[in-house]
DNA sequence: TGTACATCAGTGAACGCGCGTTCACTGATGTAC
DNA sequence: TGTACATCAGTGAACGCGCGTTCACTGATGTAC
């Protein structure tokens, strides 16, 4: 999955595996914390989350990470932002596949946030899970969510201008797809969903779903 | 909300308020427990919850919740089943008041789940915040969980029986319904989604989104 | 190139704490006769 | 109605534990001259 890039550096010539030349310094001491902890998330539950254990995973004496995060939640905090930023990288991708076709765009986004779920449901746990307790005391994350989310709208705006979209309010519209891409993703990575070998897959899932209220966008109220 | 049975009747003529004449034998400890624990995850999170704590909330010994729940898990999952049971009569009412129309039953249905969610915020987070780790080792929690899931494919059947879903697969469309009305009560829940004093109240926030579904199910798949 | 010094990133002992669970117990309740 | 006894629902001390955070420290690194 994701490659600690400074841990690679460190080393400089020392191909792999081996413990690189690092002593007394970590060198991405702050990134090894962060897959330390999704690693202990994936194996013990979120809410078995320690940070001592997360410093034995690093290898490291367990106050050596208050050199990079102030708190247990600050830790939690930096994962969480993380997550938004992969997740808003995930949606800018699918849309700009698309531009050519905003209401194709909007799906593709849809079925992106449901992959990004499945395929990192511990950063999704830490993302939604009420691990943190307030965004607001982690600006950065709530500048990061908020991104992603200002990219869905932005797709749902761009369907309406093109007309593809006809009649209704933008902010139901958008609230609307996030819920079901949300709800099904958080389905299915919460386990409620079978999506495993040989069950239907996550993106076939998604598309399906996110088709059915496409349909309704197109199409309009009805007048009741 | 919901009341102590069982805490009224040991008093007897006792009005209310002033402490029954239980003395050493509580009468209704099960329940009182499981609502101490309520009142602790909305003070301190459903994370910090604590099994001595929520003794003290209940009056009682630390040791005493041993004579009711085996373990503390199964103190979350005695929750999670009572949040799927209020769930599922919900569902029920709802699916009830509309017995001639199907889709309009339907949509009932997904609005009383977001309803649900909002107005007992802490036993979603029970029943779907992975805190506890297997529903397999809670026989009656799974029952209860199937049992709501259940209600809501079978109001998808029968708006399919009726002719008026077209096209779709059952399996999808009840994924689809689900996801949605999950999502959003989820966002909502979560704080994600302001439905406060003077934002849109949940009622409505849900009843237009289950209308955009709605009219991507009325219209059955365009052909691609 | 060498030296002095400031800064940075980690260490390990110690703090005080609350936790879940066990155990032997005791007071209260229900029931058989 | 009264008594003996079994069962039930609480108690309180004790267990062993891991936690988050603080503190004074030390080894490593970078920089000015």
């Amino acid at each position: 999955m994701k490659t600690t890039k400074a841990a690679r550096d460190a080393g400089g010539s020392s191909a792999h595996a081996r413990r690189p030349k690092r002593g007394y310094h970590h060198g991405d001491l702050r990134n090894a914390l962060m897959q330390a902890a999704l690693r202990q998330i994936a194996t013990d539950g979120a809410r078995a989350l320690s940070l001592r254990e997360v410093a034995r995973r690093a290898g490291v004496s367990h106050t050596a990470s208050y050199r990079h995060f102030p708190s247990k939640e600050s830790l939690l905090a930096a994962i969480a932002e993380e997550g938004f930023v992969m997740l808003s990288d995930a949606i800018s991708a699918a849309l700009q596949a698309h531009v050519d076709d905003p209401l194709a765009a909007l799906q593709a986004s849809g079925i992106a946030y449901v992959e990004f779920g499945v395929q990192y449901p511990h950063h999704l746990q830490i993302m939604f899970g009420g691990l943190i307790s307030s965004q607001t005391e982690h600006p950065a994350l709530k500048q990061a969510a908020d991104g992603a989310y200002e990219l869905l709208r932005e797709a749902v705006r761009q369907a309406q201008r093109a007309g593809l979209i006809r009649g209704a309010d933008e902010r139901i519209v958008s609230l609307a797809a996030w819920a079901q891409v949300h709800g099904l993703a958080q389905l299915i990575a919460g386990g409620q969903v079978d999506s495993a070998d040989g069950r239907p897959p996550a993106r076939y899932l998604a598309t399906e779903v996110t088709r059915l209220l496409q349909q309704g966008l197109l199409n309009g109220p009805k007048q009741k």
